[in-house]
DNA sequence: AGATAAAATTGACAGTGTCAACATTAAATG
DNA sequence: CATTTAATGTTGACACTGTCAATTTTATCT
């Protein structure tokens, strides 16, 4: 632990990401500064810019982290080839929401408004990118074996990601009001709110069976 | 035109909430500072702060304007008589997501992450519930009349909620890289997209499509 | 008309992002 | 190994910001 103090800290990149998501997890986003950052780590106010540009940069580098890792959790779900593509869709989207509930500060800053549309750095883009192809690898899995319809996978996707972005939102932003939304729905899951602790799996099948099956009631 | 110039102004409040939207489409929302609007109406610096006890109180009162007028373009499709529930469910849709392009600036507030949760006003949180509730007013509609499956109607809203509000994140924000999120789809959206004219009845068509009739291959 | 409340003002404090000029040190090169 | 060069860290400065407290001006109510 007792680590010498020397004019060059090192690692400072990596120290200035870690320690921007402690204080954004403790404290919140809008608590996260880049002199505080240095003053925090024991280096001087400026020195966080000679490794990020500017704030955004910043930013941009822990939603890229965050994209990163939720691809990989995607990855996984689409590497297990036990089970039948369907239940790998599944399981994407599972492991979808369950990143943004485990990881909720990475993923505010990604798809939040604090990073400008024209200040994402192009890793940024691209690591946002690979998620997304993620779930549309999964669906294309299924329509190769004709699970699903054949229709532009691109779309599919798209509403895919609506439906498992809208879950999170739900889940970890309380954006419409959580009390509401899962009126209704069986007192596991509303007990599991209250106390923060949220069946991801059991809310993810109510919801993503509506969209397997269609809301049109059988005629 | 010609406005005297008095101590009192009479409708600031108004005022710095249409200066605030000004800005906002001008110079994006960083550049709202409770000074700048003071000093851009001709008022003091603190003058703002006779009306919003801080800057996320004056968000609030925007992102209330906007769901009120979201509250108020949802309702309008759900009382339209000459249709049957199940098209006004989908125009209830088609609803959201025009205010949502046509006002990416109040949907932005709305809903982004610059109000943190504990820091809503009371009037912000009941205007958020009452647009919700046309969803489920319209979801609640076509199951009274058995068009749609009779499963718990929050859960259902909620899906719809989250196809919407991606499709609106999508469409104003660009999250999901938009040149990807229609590749394939028919020139027409992709040129609108570009041309930055979008046909919002067309894409939403092709997703809420998805959602009433399902996933599932055609066995 | 006078009291009271509402609206607007100035001054102050602590904080911010970011730039420019400078200092220190590690790495690369001869 | 010595020296140039590039990377990294520092200090000072500027123009902002949110927000509070104390004060002044004006409208409203009795």
């Amino acid at each position: 632990m007792a680590v010498k103090k020397t004019y060059h800290h090192g690692d400072l990149r990596n120290k200035l990401l870690e320690t921007a998501l402690e204080i954004i997890s403790d404290h919140g986003l809008e608590k996260v500064s880049m002199r505080g950052l240095g003053q925090r780590i024991g280096v001087s106010r400026t020195a966080p810019y000679r490794h990020f540009a500017d704030k955004s940069a910043l930013l941009c580098a822990i939603a890229e982290q965050g994209h990163q890792k939720l691809t990989s959790v995607l990855n996984d779900a689409n590497q297990q080839l036990s089970d039948d593509p369907l239940t790998r869709l599944t399981n994407t989207g599972i492991g979808y929401v369950e990143f943004a509930v485990a990881n909720p500060v990475h993923y505010r800053i990604m798809f939040g408004n604090e990073i400008l549309e024209n200040k994402r750095t192009p890793e940024l883009v691209k690591a946002a990118e690979n998620s997304f192809n993620e779930l549309l690898y999964a669906v294309k899995a299924c329509q190769e074996e004709k699970l699903i319809k054949p229709i532009n996978p691109y779309i599919i996707a798209n509403t895919l990601w609506s439906l498992v972005h809208g879950i999170a939102m739900l889940l970890i932003d309380g954006q419409i009001q959580a009390a509401n939304a899962f009126k209704g729905m069986p007192a596991m899951l509303q007990n599991g709110i209250e106390a923060g602790k949220v069946d991801v799996r059991k809310i993810f099948e109510y919801m993503s069976d509506i969209l397997l099956t269609g809301l049109m009631a059988d005629s």
